[in-house]
DNA sequence: GACATTCAATAAATTAATCTGATTGAGACA
DNA sequence: TGTCTCAATCAGATTAATTTATTGAATGTC
């Protein structure tokens, strides 16, 4: 098949020749017998069609031709070189990339907290995070632009087949009131003070929000008597909004604990209910899984998850789904967040 | 005997099929059998010891080590051709290949009358012209696919510092009315006029036409008032529909003179306006530069550039570049023309 | 949902390439 | 001239690679 006048093995043997000044020398050199390299280089020399060594003694002389294949032997053996290095990199964890997807609480208040635990293990690796919406990020998870995936959402229902989907571990989503709020001195309020808050949402499409409306909807509280005071779409500027006294609202008990310690803003429970999501981890069975997504689940991911994740874990990718073929591409991207 | 954990005809397979993307059409591409292509690639897996594909369905996808591979690989395979390239060079200086790279006009009516000049003094070279879109032979130069090629549009950014790209020549554009066209008969025709034509146009991200709208635009001519009666991609497709009067069109004047010789179509400028873009010639200054194509440059190239271009050679080529190392791919073809 | 199609993996048989061991011939050196 | 070493050559054996034919899975079609 080989339209390519020389073989690695060719140039390998010429090296050596030139290294050692003699036939017999490369031979042993190489752990081959002699006649091995003999017929070697005259396969070389016939497909270049040039002589390489001129045999006027018992010495191999390497002829001009001869000099300049070895010269770009060199060059391209290192080359193959570098390349092993490159790949055994890869295997150990020097290199390569880690795509990590999230939607936005997770996203930024969880994963950095892993992120830098991994990076201190393997700093070698690079680790990009992707936040978007859950319906984006699983997307990216089945066609494999993102590796891993922790979202607060439901997986579009037309991606499950295609996608390995663990509970990982849950959310609590609490109220969280200006501290100078007259609520704000009580550990629970009850339900009908909820009627009295201002709240500051994210927009309805989000997980978060439908959570909050479905758990409380079930709690007999009737959400469209809710007072909306405005919706943000992140969560960073609705704490602000909240601290700076505009009104209530809910998030994720993740994304305050610095507010908390610092005592800028109050977080407080409904009585009688607990508002929960769980957050799942979703990855692609049917793709290469990268040593860095392997130490990153295996290592990184079990210190944060709720108990019984590592068996879930394990129970998943035991029972592999019948590999399916994917071959659909998402057109509508959205911006909907958590 | 072989201490390398792969091949270059492994390599060769391994591109093709990333380039064909399956395993059928990378057999058929090198005429080979498939389940050669599948023995080779897996004992590639199992001499590296890892996935270079996902085998999710019947497509073929590369994992993060594929992809390692493969750049590295065509990074040596490219440097294998070099060697065959210099080794032929050495052995006698009227062998050896000489490749070429064009955009469409140049391509088409202006090398191969070069080409036809330089083989009449080196029959022995065989040259080979390649015709694609500026941005895709700038790449194959810096590559190294290409020795040397013309190009009418701009060098991609992102390539400027590993070429040498030198002022060639100027390329006029011209006017082309069908013989029965009432303003035919003038030698020039006023902007007026240029309103009531139908035009023929390549397409709208073409060198040509780019050129054309800023020149026109800058002489005051609204071109969006325009009527185009159609976009062709080929040049010879709109000198064929301008010859059968379905319009006017501008093409380059080396496009039409044989055309103009025979009276069957008629060329025409637009008073006060003259459209001309530059043609550059582009080099790999890094690379190794073979004899067929020092004789190119020196003998055959000077007798159709524009006066100058001989000392802009000159000087290019003593202010050589610090060699810097080419370390990026290109990811996406485009097939815009000229 | 059944059917035909296409692709990749596998099996078995064939063919090609490469290695080895033994031998021969050609310089180098005494 | 004889001896020694090296490289070339030959025949046989081994290994590697390729082909044809087949299977199973995934897709697309009606």
């Amino acid at each position: 098949m080989s339209d390519l006048p020389f073989t690695l093995d060719q140039l390998r043997i010429l090296k050596a020749i030139a290294a050692e000044g003699s036939f017999k020398r490369a031979a042993d050199s190489l752990y081959v017998s002699q006649p091995a390299v003999s017929l070697q280089i005259q396969n070389l020399e016939r497909q270049l069609d040039v002589p390489l060594f001129d045999r006027g003694g018992r010495r191999a002389q390497l002829t001009e031709a001869g000099h300049l294949l070895l010269s770009y032997g060199e060059k391209i053996l290192s080359l193959c070189q570098e390349t092993c290095r490159a790949l055994e990199d890869l295997q150990n964890l020097q290199g390569g990339t880690l795509i990590i997807g999230a939607s936005q609480t997770t996203g930024t208040y969880l994963l950095p907290r892993m992120i830098g635990i991994f990076r201190q293990k393997y700093p070698d690796v690079a680790v990009q995070l992707h936040v978007h919406s859950t319906r984006r990020t699983a997307w990216s998870v089945v066609n494999g632009q993102v590796d891993i995936a922790i979202i607060g959402g439901e997986v579009p229902a037309e991606l499950i087949e295609y996608l390995e989907i663990v509970p990982y571990s849950e959310d609590e989503l609490v109220l969280i009131l200006p501290i100078s709020h007259p609520l704000a001195k009580l550990d629970k309020i009850n339900k009908e003070d909820l009627y009295k808050l201002q709240f500051i949402t994210l927009d309805s499409q989000s997980t978060i929000r439908k959570v909050i409306e479905h758990v409380l909807v079930m709690a007999n509280i009737d959400t469209r008597r809710f007072k909306i005071e405005m919706e943000l779409n992140s969560i960073e500027a609705i704490k602000n909004a909240v601290q700076a006294g505009l009104g209530a609202a809910f998030v994720s008990n993740t994304a305050i604990i610095k507010e908390l310690q610092m005592g800028i803003l109050h977080s407080t429970h409904i009585e009688d209910v607990n508002i929960e999501r769980n957050l799942w981890l979703i990855y692609n069975p049917n793709r290469y899984r990268s040593k860095a997504a392997e130490a990153f689940s295996t290592e990184v991911l079990p210190q944060f998850a709720s108990t019984g994740f590592k068996d879930n874990l394990l129970k998943s990718s035991s029972q592999k789904l019948a590999a399916k073929k994917m071959d659909i591409s998402m057109y509508n991207t959205d911006n909907i967040i958590d």
